[in-house]
DNA sequence: ACGAAAGTTTGCAGTGGGTGTATGTTTGGC
DNA sequence: GCCAAACATACACCCACTGCAAACTTTCGT
């Protein structure tokens, strides 16, 4: 048997990741459908074809597989950047920067995360859980804040800059999916720039 | 009798007053001893004494209990200000104005608020909650920046400051929680100006 | 190729949050 | 005192989620 360059990471992970998979599509269609709490769990599971207990195995709540959450990757190049001053020296532009380190390497579910985007418009639910996700990095957010700051992790600004570093994740992921095609990294990169000539003073037209 | 004049509400008002804060009492002293998940509604519930579908008449979750949640009062005449340019002419300044009017008239349960975020520090899942009550307000909040910048609600600015809005107010309570017993205005206050300091460019020490 | 070891799926039984409904019990107006 | 509206309660229920122990499947050493 000729050796498939696509099974380098054995059979079993390649199960497990088709499994996650097919619940993810199988979520977010029917809820698309149905709406999130005309959904539940055991349909989900019937329509991919696993047990509850199962689905359970991949995703600590049902809301999680609908957004197909993973936990956020990280990128210690570019955060030894930002902490040490990014590379532009301007707060809202290096965070932009810094987002967009993050999500670089994962091109391949765009469309499982605009799906959720979509239906995250609808369901408040969803919403918050994805706030709660940005904010497990909080902690090291706020370490690298505290970092680049040069300040005490309790200090005021420090929890500021780590704060602003969600709400601007935030705004690119909506930017992102208002804007239709673009990439992630233009998204983050405008939000900046807009974000910028909002808060700078005498924001006049010239 | 003598009409006294704390009955002016009526007795069946006065006692629903009273069966929240009973009920939001007991959450957050059980919550407090034993974390979110090792208190059932029952316990809370035999502690306030009243029954667990009574519980279900005044919170929607067993989260705005302890949060002591109830919906935000809005403020017309400072929410006009915002919208007509605000008092200052610069948006986060203006931000922190419209979020004081917003809390101006509920001086009562500041040490409930007090303890709900004490416990949300150490409960993750009350922060979601939180945001989505934030969110709850992000329609009327879109309208209000809609109209601040003259531009239409689908605008990009348009949501960038809605976000700023809400990244904004989580910080001030962070702050106020953080600051121990100063007035939430100059917690909000401090924010903003703080905030306005991190993102002008050429942040100079002097 | 065989079998042990490690990793996964599943059924089962249970906890607890949350809701609809039907039925008392209070309150306020008359 | 009496009636209607508001409220509390009990009951029955659905479903998200969890721990446990028994299957089953991939992997790996030999």
């Amino acid at each position: 048997m000729s050796p498939t360059e696509t099974s380098q990471p054995g059979l079993r992970e390649r199960k497990k990741l088709a499994c996650r998979a097919s619940l993810v599509d199988a979520a977010q269609r029917l809820v698309s459908r149905d709406g999130l709490d005309r959904v539940t769990v055991e349909e989900i599971c019937a329509e991919a074809g696993v047990s509850a207990r199962t689905f359970f195995n991949y995703f600590e709540s049902k809301d999680d597989a609908v957004l197909g959450h993973e936990p956020m990757s990280n990128a210690p190049e570019a955060e030894a950047v930002f902490a040490a001053g990014g590379p532009t020296g301007e707060h809202l532009a290096d965070l932009g920067v810094l987002l967009t380190s993050m999500f670089a390497g994962r091109e391949i579910d765009r469309d499982r995360m605009a799906r959720a985007m979509s239906i995250t418009e609808t369901e408040p639910r969803l919403l918050a859980r994805q706030m709660m996700h940005i904010e497990e990095n909080h902690a090291d957010m706020t370490a690298l804040a505290a970092a680049r700051l040069g300040e005490a992790p309790e200090s005021h600004r420090v929890a500021l800059l780590s704060i602003l570093a969600g709400a601007m994740m935030r705004a690119s992921f909506v930017r992102w999916h208002a804007l239709g095609d673009v990439d992630l990294d233009e998204a983050i990169a405008s939000a900046a720039a807009d974000l910028q000539t909002l808060v700078t003073p005498r924001p006049g037209p010239g």
